[in-house]
DNA sequence: TATAATTCCTATCTTTTTTATAGGATTAAT
DNA sequence: ATTAATCCTATAAAAAAGATAGGAATTATA
């Protein structure tokens, strides 16, 4: 399941997308909207800019912003930024990859196998940018 | 990520089809095989069997077996019944179904779209007959 | 230049989940 | 009887997730 961590990160850059204005959007205005505990966002709003997805301005009237154009930016990247591997399991996993202790063939490995379908599929959606989703809400 | 005990759980129904033998196995041969805690184990093998993916064979010579034909058998049953739901977020998940506390309309909610789209693609694939499986790993 | 609003940083705490173990009751073959 | 199993309840240990605390650093603006 998707960690709260996560769902409070990707709503985070869904509402920085949405109100893509001149002025920067302080972490106090996001916990208050999308009701996340503040200090538990300020931990996610650094881990977000450590990954490059937002920018921060510092001090009175400071706040944070995308850091690319939202055409740039997808669901997976968040939660990688977040919760670290999208695969099921290690050992099929691009940025994450870990052989399993007891794995006596990967190449042969039918649970392998198995999950590494699992995971391009899910990769495959959740590479889209998050433009998309705006679309897709109103089909 | 896939829990242990899940992982546990598949390779155990992948060894039962594995030795179709007529006599049962007992969970120690499973646990020495396969690399996996005895007492877990037992644990485990009682959720599959309440689950009624294994039946058992009590007393001296007992064991377990797959309660049904492989073919009747996915990886899914076997996730559900380790871990709970397959979706990502509960508010899409057939059999676990929980709504979002804050979610105002799960209908354009687009977190909800987007997550929907990957536990279709998801489901696709993990329901397969484990029977599949062996010819996958062929290819 | 003082103040207030903000990000930034480190650390800690609490709760939940996961992983694993313990001990014994029950069952059935030999 | 003995032995090798499953079955059952309970608990412990470890790890991860979720959340909070306190204050340092920065900056706009009054």
């Amino acid at each position: 399941m998707l960690s709260k961590k996560a769902k409070y990160a990707i709503k985070t850059i869904l509402f920085l997308q949405d109100h893509p204005e001149l002025v920067p959007i302080s972490a106090k205005a996001i916990a208050d909207r999308e009701h996340i505990p503040y200090k538990f966002l300020e931990n996610i709003l650094r881990d977000l800019k450590s990954h490059q997805l937002v920018k921060s301005i510092r001090g009175a009237e400071g706040g944070y912003a995308l850091a690319k154009d939202p055409s740039q930016i997808s669901i997976a990247q968040v939660m990688r930024a977040m919760d670290g591997p999208i695969a099921l399991i290690p050992c099929i996993s691009e940025r994450f990859y870990e052989s399993c202790a007891e794995c006596e063939d990967e190449e042969t490995c039918r649970i392998r196998r198995l999950f590494s379908e699992v995971r391009t599929e899910m990769v495959e959606i959740l590479e889209r940018p998050i433009t998309t989703l705006a679309q897709e809400a109103k089909k």
